[in-house]
Order: structure tokens, then sequence, then C-alpha cells
DNA sequence: AACTATCTGCGAATTACCTGCAACTAGTGT
DNA sequence: ACACTAGTTGCAGGTAATTCGCAGATAGTT
């Protein structure tokens, strides 16, 4: 009987794709799939685009990583296990700002009070213009 | 001299086809490009996608229409003239609750005082469940 | 070692959107 | 009314991101 991982833990098989495509999500925090892919070929240059996506649907289900809507550029995965927060997308420069959500947390209290609405700040992006850009357009 | 029109005030000409997207986008009121489309061809059959498209991008630049990401599905246009409002967008039932902006305007502010960040909520959906959805998963 | 469900690679399909270009036409000047 | 020209349109084709089908490979079990 193995020992536990994480991965098997959760009723998945233990592949190298795998276990890599969930590194290369925690060592580059938000990416898009295509950068997870790099990342990956790097120590395994055979993988294949579909199975980074597969895999990344998979790691989502069992909880290990989230996905996030951020800007126009495409999605971008995330470890679930960091601490949760917002990201606020500046549309000039592309900077993104992380917002612990406690920060956010009044705001998405009102929601729900107002609106019966339960939201998760930290699926998507908050778009608008950083400081600097905002100052020089 | 040709009697003002919103369209040629703003330097555009009026065709029977820009009209109708801008027609379709009030009616409409949050619809993706293909759903102009259809909206538009119920009067006018043969107008191209591309046309829908160019011309989405056209009434956007004069200020006429907006465009927002809501949810996962592609982008959704509305018309820039009514009142400013975020969007709640339930995962599940697919709902877009309409919130006026200044449910949110203590929000933006803290983001400006703690982050420097200038937001515009107006501009793409929040992510969640509506009341009906967040009981009964 | 054998077995089998899961997983991977690959190629093709899909979706959403954009581009180049020739033909058309709205608005202007005559 | 007629011609002119730049803004528009339709069409065909292109691209980028993501998904699908399937045959072969392989992780974990017996």
């Amino acid at each position: 009987m193995a020992q536990p991982h994480e991965l098997r833990e959760r009723g998945l098989r233990l592949t190298p794709q795998r276990e890599l495509v969930l590194k290369a999500v925690r060592t580059l925090g938000h990416a898009t799939p295509e950068e997870v892919a790099e990342e990956v070929r790097k120590t395994h240059p055979g993988i294949n685009l579909s199975t980074v996506y597969r895999n990344l649907e998979t790691l989502e289900n069992v909880g290990l990583v989230q996905h996030a809507h951020l800007g126009h550029g495409g999605v971008r995965y995330h470890p679930a296990e960091e601490e949760i927060h917002a990201h606020l997308n500046c549309e000039k420069c592309g900077a993104i700002i992380e917002v612990p959500l406690d920060a956010t947390a009044s705001f998405t209290q009102s929601l729900i009070d107002n609106y019966g609405f339960h939201t998760d700040l930290s699926h998507l992006a908050i778009a608008g213009r950083c400081e600097a850009c905002f100052i020089k357009p």
C-alpha cells in the first residue's frame, strides 16, 4: 500500500504529467494553461497541451487548483491552498494586484444582505487602472 | 444638410446594418455579438457576423455601447447610456443581477485608498451564486 | 506478471473573433 | 440628377484558445 499522496488521496492516478502540472501551477502562481505547459516542458518536453488542459480541469475538480478570469486574456490557474485573494487587473499595464479577501468582506457581505448574492471575488479580476497608469494614461 | 442623427453626429455613416446593431443592443440589454447578429437578422437576414463585430467595436469607440465580461461565455454588449451598474453573475443558473454603482462605491473607494487602484466594476461581472442557487446547490 | 480503468498523445473539430480585399454605397460636391 | 470617394459591407480565410475522439500507454490492483 502506497503512502498517502495528495493526488492519490483524491482518487487520482499519480502520473508524472499530473504532478508536474500541479507543481507548475504552484510555481507560477497565476498562469495560463499555455504558461503551465511551458513550465512543465522544462522537465517533461513531450507533454501535450490537451493533457495540461485536462489535468488543470481534473485538479480543479478535486480542489487542488482554481481558475480565475483575469482581464481580457484567457483563464488563469492558481493553487487552491494559497491565501484566497481578489485580483485587481490593470487594463493598461497588465499588472495584477492581489488583495486579501478581508478587504472585500464588507462589500461581499452587503451583496448578500441587499441582493442575496453570494460571491467569490477570488474567481475573477476586477478591471481598472493601477495608480501609475491612472496618473499617466 | 441632414438633420442631426446620433450616428452621424459622431462621424459615422448611417447604414442600415449599423442602425440595426445599435437597436439590437438596446433591445437586448446584455447580448453577445452572436445574439446581436441574430436579433438583427430578424429584419436584415443577410448581415454578416464580421459586420456585427466591427459595428460593435465602432459603436463602442464613439461611446454608444460598452462591453463587459460576464461570466465564462464571451463578451457582452450593452447600451452606454443606460444607468451604469455592476453585474452579479450566478455561475449556476446564469442569472445576471444588476447593481447600481453607488452600492459598490465604498468598495471601489477603498481600493483607491488602499491600493491606488481605480476600478470600473461595470466592466465585468462578479461571479457567485444567487440566493436560489445558493440555498439549493 | 497479468489485468483494466485511467490517462496520455495526437490530430481534428469547435468556438470566438479578426483580417484582407474586392464590391458597394452614404454622403458630398457639381 | 450624376459622379466621386472614403467609409462600409460581405465573403473567404485565418488565428488562438480550448475541446473531443480514439488508439495506445501505464498506474495501481490482484
